[in-house]
DNA sequence: ATGCTATGTAGCATTAATGCAATATATAAA
DNA sequence: TTTATATATTGCATTAATGCTACATAGCAT
């Protein structure tokens, strides 16, 4: 078996990176990733490692479950 | 750069799994993978994905951040 | 001694996650 | 118009995460 099979990961990403006002850019440098890793999550092409997760969740002031979830979220808020 | 650069990420997952009474291939087989990986995992060989560190962190009765941390935890609890 | 369970170790194969470069588009500003 | 920023898309290369198999060891039963 492959490592996240057909399993995707919904993610608030881009709510939570909008409502602070940053770019991609911004966050892929507060995070420490390429630019367009934050826009592979953000289109969930694919999901991130838990060490990106954490990071990411970290650089937007959010807890991992809070911006994660393996269903997914609701509209607004 | 690689995935993970060196970048540990420290874990609970044997503290949590053993006050359960679970052995590693029952939390494996909640998880859905690999006893193995579940070795690794608790050695620290190697940091789980986003997606297998939720499913473990459910199968533990656990939240994500209390399983998985960038920093090491202090001993006893 | 035999068997079973739990664990560690090693090796190999597969693939997803990430980096990076290039190009294209749209928008806004100068 | 030109420039800069933000984003999308494509493609390629690298490597870590996972699956799986096999073997070894230790403990605990029987």
């Amino acid at each position: 078996m492959s490592r996240n099979p057909e399993e995707p990961v919904y993610n608030r990403i881009e709510e939570s990176r909008v409502a602070l006002g940053l770019s991609r850019q911004d966050l892929a440098n507060k995070a420490g990733v390429h630019y367009q890793t934050i826009g592979y999550l953000e289109r969930e092409e694919y999901s991130p490692s838990l060490v990106l997760a954490i990071r990411i969740a970290k650089s937007l002031n959010h807890e991992v479950s809070e911006l994660f979830s393996l269903t997914p979220f609701k509209k607004g808020k």
